[in-house]
DNA sequence: TCTGGGGTCCTAGGACCC
DNA sequence: TCTGGGGTCCTAGGACCC
């Protein structure tokens, strides 16, 4: 049984949560989710201003956190961890491989389940490995980007700059789990649902929809992901409920349907994106 | 593991153009 | 006519995170 999320509730306590960290002197503070951020402090007192981020916040919210130091990036975040719950805790260059060294490399943050199985048939299974393996390998087995990228997550190397511009979204996109599978017909519906909450998104956010993505999952639970970039951008619910239900056809498989998902990228702000300044999934260094 | 929902980014292959 | 290389766009799929 799963409860409804209240994300009002949630949006204003994560802000005041942000604001708080903003309110310490000199911080800089990026935000990662809706409980979670980078505050980059200058200081040779780190631990004080986690003590008072964690008073600061539960004063101000009655939410406990936890605070990770650390002198790059993914230190202070896989640091958090070690924090948890309600605590501090401080990993650097210098502590890194005493505590991590030994860990599975999927400890790692940005290595899940498929990677630590890939690097596992490599040879690579802790951390130090990770950290010692030869970048060719790495590259060669996923990537010119990836590979290297890798190779520092070991090490716990990364950026330590926290970037305070607010994020840009690219996409929003709704999806349903149905409580009783989808027949074929029923789909144009439920797609046309999911484009006026979509809709409603980008309404929101003040960006028309460039390109519609459609997930369908079929009860055999495998799933499928289509896209189509739109001749021009649209704020019409039609068009892309329209274009979803093409690609839905085009799949040509009139299986029970499990999960549908409507999602619209939309098109770039007035003067693009950042350049990106990270490596892998929002946020990582 | 038995699977909800909202996201992002990387890689790779084919089409197309110069 | 044939061949080759490089760049960009589009799409599919994979992987990960909160």
């Amino acid at each position: 049984m799963l409860l409804p999320v209240d994300k009002p509730a949630y949006d204003a306590a994560s802000a005041v949560v942000m604001d708080t960290l903003r309110a310490v002197p000199g911080a800089v503070v990026e935000v990662l989710g809706w409980d979670e951020a980078f505050v980059g402090v200058h200081g040779d007192d780190p631990e004080a201003v986690a003590q008072r981020i964690r008073a600061d916040v539960l004063a101000a919210t009655d939410l406990h956190c936890s605070v990770g130091i650390g002198d790059t990036k993914v230190r202070a975040k896989i640091a958090t961890e070690f924090g948890k719950p309600r605590g501090t805790f401080r990993l650097t260059r210098e502590t890194w491989f005493e505590v991590m060294g030994e860990r599975p490399t999927k400890d790692l943050w940005g290595v899940g389940p498929r990677i630590s199985q890939r690097l596992a048939a490599l040879g690579v299974t802790t951390v130090r490995d990770l950290a010692t393996a030869e970048d060719g390998l790495l590259a060669t087995e996923f990537g010119p980007q990836t590979g290297p990228w890798l190779g520092d997550l070991g090490r716990g190397e990364s950026s330590s700059t926290v970037d305070d511009t607010p994020w840009v979204p690219r996409a929003h996109g709704r999806e349903t789990t149905y409580q009783q599978d989808l027949e074929p017909e029923q789909v144009d519906d439920a797609v046309r649902v999911l484009a006026a909450q979509v809709v409603g998104d980008i309404r929101a956010e003040g960006r028309a929809c460039a390109r519609v993505h459609l997930k369908v999952r079929f009860a055999p639970f495998f799933t499928v992901n289509r896209s189509r970039k739109l001749p021009e951008p649209t704020w019409e619910a039609a068009v892309i409920a329209r274009t979803a239900s093409d690609l839905y056809r085009a799949l040509g498989d009139d299986r029970p349907v499990r999960l549908l998902g409507v999602r619209a990228e939309m098109v770039p702000p007035e003067g693009g994106y950042e350049p990106p300044r990270t490596h892998g999934r929002r946020g990582m260094p």
